[in-house]
RNA sequence: GCGCUCGUAGCUCAGCGGAUAGAGCACCGGACUUCUAAUCCGAUGGUCGCAGGUUCGAAUCCUGCCGGGCGCGCCA
């Protein structure tokens, strides 16, 4: 029996009692969930519905719990129901029920954990959205690293999800960047509002190797050859980074093409439609504090020049016209002044802001090595780039680091400490469970041990084993609250604290092969099937996350 | 000034209203002749920033204050 079962064994019960009492059904919940008691004396899963409800529908919580118990008890594979302190229900479960759930993990491989939470949903995910004009940053890592991990929790709830990554092709900014190669080209200083960094110099040789002639032409004729150029080297050289990261997208989206197919004028004509635009002093305005903006923006500036806004209008728009039902942004936390206009776009489109839009801002990182701050980086000038990092920590290592913690809080790694392999390194701690499981395989099948069709769930009975099996049951609803919650870290959190911690225990406790020539028994198959369902897990969990899952350490 | 966000062990961080607030690092002490010791077992370490409020119950929700980070363009 999965906690699901339960918490749904749970509620009919109740409902029983709701009914025998004539109690108002409408106070039961939809759902409702069993919690794990951290305390072993409070049983195998605690329900604090009677809690809840008592106060709704006017029955002291103690004598709900009560009636609840009693009808509880008289459930299949539920051994004993006790009430404690205010009305708590502590559930026990007949010894066999929780070792079933070795079977329900192993049969479902890896689908397990996947669930049905989203489906339905088209959801269109777009994060780090660099501009093209110097290589990714630690600015844009952690969104790499997050973005691309809720791009696959997501996916696993249900949802239909594309992966986007916008890039900011138009406007001032690859101009600055085209007039810096040209000025390193031609061994002059970068301009005054342009680009530093070695990278520059690199591309732009790159550029005058190709073409050598280049360098001394006008920059009439030599400026847009390395627009173009730059930028192509530049975008192909962030698309590896982000591929050598284990960072997929599905949909490289270019603003240039907005504004060439004619997405902005389209767009002001469908807001224009639904009411928000004006002029004023020769330019045009998107009325944006009719909704969630503290002041209205310019879409056409009075000299004829779209702003960088109107495009993020056109995008949102054609994004909405693709078909998804919901476009979550995820920005940085320089960004957070977005929200306000960007949910403004949705309504002044007509759509549900609440709904149609969704962002998800996240806090900065800090690098220091040993406590000190990183010295800064040689290539990008003055930050520190993901190559850098990928070739500091390897792809692992930095991919849990930055998905291990919430968003909402400012993230400082040690580069020292997320380099060490030892047990230092939560990444290590979790991936090392899954090469301990794949060696023990490896040696049960050396002795011929196979799983089987069946085992007897009973005998999974040792403490270790049965906290094992319980962790293994909360999986589907960890990956649903990640999903619905939109935070990745609480998979490698369950992965690092629960399974790989009550795995690393029942190891020490249980022997899974038999030792030397002693005999196989129905006890070493049963673990077997423990261990396969625990690696199942770890290997989904770790999926989740884009992190690998070793089988040899 | 206005707005967003964070404040939990010496450090880095968990804890979507539940029972005695957790983990890793650091520090101290134990456990390998047989499935991987990158492990396990134990000890130390807390006014959950402060003060009120909401309720059976608050680290969690609300208000105020203090402290850190960030943002407030016809820039991109």
């Amino acid at each position: 029996m999965t906690p699901a079962n339960l918490a749904d064994t749970v509620l009919s019960a109740a409902r029983a009692v709701f009914e025998t009492r004539g109690l108002d059904l409408a106070a039961l919940p939809a759902t409702t969930a069993v919690e794990r008691p951290r305390n072993p004396e409070h049983g195998d899963y605690a329900s604090t519905l009677a809690l809840q409800l008592g106060k709704k529908v006017g029955v002291a919580p103690r004598e709900l719990a009560a009636a609840l118990a009693e009808e509880l008890g008289s459930r299949d594979g539920i051994k004993a129901v006790e009430i404690a302190g205010p009305g708590f229900l502590n559930i026990r479960l007949d010894a066999a029920v929780t070792g079933t759930i070795a079977r329900t993990v192993v049969e479902a491989g890896p689908a397990y954990g996947r669930n049905e939470q989203l489906a339905g949903e088209r959801i269109n995910l777009e994060f780090v959205s660099a501009n093209p004009t110097g290589p990714i940053h630690l600015g844009h890592t952690r969104w790499a690293a997050v973005g691309d991990s809720l791009r696959r929790i997501l996916a696993a709830a249900g949802a239909e999800v594309t992966s986007e990554y916008y890039i900011n092709d138009a406007g001032a900014q690859v101009e600055r960047f085209a007039r810096s190669l040209y000025a390193a080209a031609n061994g002059h200083p970068a301009p005054e509002d342009g680009y530093g960094g070695d990278y520059i110099g690199e591309i732009a040789q790159r550029i005058l190797s190709d073409d050598p002639e280049l360098a001394g032409q006008p920059a009439e004729t030599a400026l847009p050859v390395f627009w173009s150029r730059g930028y192509e080297l530049m975008l192909t050289e962030i698309r590896e980074s982000l591929q050598r990261f284990g960072v997929h997208f599905d949909v490289w989206f270019s603003e240039k093409t907005l504004h060439d197919g004619g997405a902005v004028e389209h767009a002001i004509e469908e807001l224009r439609k639904q009411g928000h635009i004006f002029e004023e002093g020769g330019a045009i305005w998107l009325r944006t504090t009719d909704f969630t903006d503290d002041k209205d923006r310019v879409l056409i500036r009075s000299n004829g020049e779209k702003t960088y806004f109107a495009a993020d209008a056109a995008y949102y728009i054609n994004k909405r016209e693709r078909g998804f039902d919901r476009c979550v942004y995820l920005l940085g936390a320089d960004h957070h002044g977005y929200i306000g206009r960007l949910k403004a776009i949705a309504a002044c489109a007509g759509d549900d802001p609440e709904k149609n839009i969704e962002i998800l801002i996240g806090q900065l990182v800090n690098l220091v090595r040993a406590g000190q701050p990183v010295r800064l980086s040689k290539r990008a000038g003055n930050i520190i780039t993901l190559d850098e990092l990928l070739e500091a920590v390897g792809a692992d290592a930095a991919r849990y680091s930055l998905a291990r913690s919430s968003t909402d809080s400012m993230l400082t790694l040690d580069i020292e400490e997320i380099t060490k392999h030892s047990s230092d390194n939560p990444v290590f701690y979790v991936q090392y469970a899954h090469a301990r499981i794949c060696s023990i395989l490896r040696n049960a099948d050396d002795k011929g041990m196979s799983r089987g069709d069946t085992y007897d769930p009973a005998l999974l009975s040792h403490e270790r084993e049965n906290n094992l099996l319980k962790t293994l049951g909360q999986f589907p609803a960890v990956v649903a609250t990640a999903a619905e919650l939109r935070e990745p870290h609480r998979i490698a959190v369950y992965l690092e604290e629960r399974v790989a911690t009550d795995f690393h225990r029942f190891f020490d406790a249980c022997q899974v092969v038999p030792k030397g020539e002693d005999p196989v028994t129905d006890v070493n198959v049963a673990r077997r099937w423990l261990v396969e369902a625990t690696r199942t897990v770890i290997a989904n969990g770790l999926d989740l996350l884009g992190v690998s899952a070793p089988e040899r350490m």
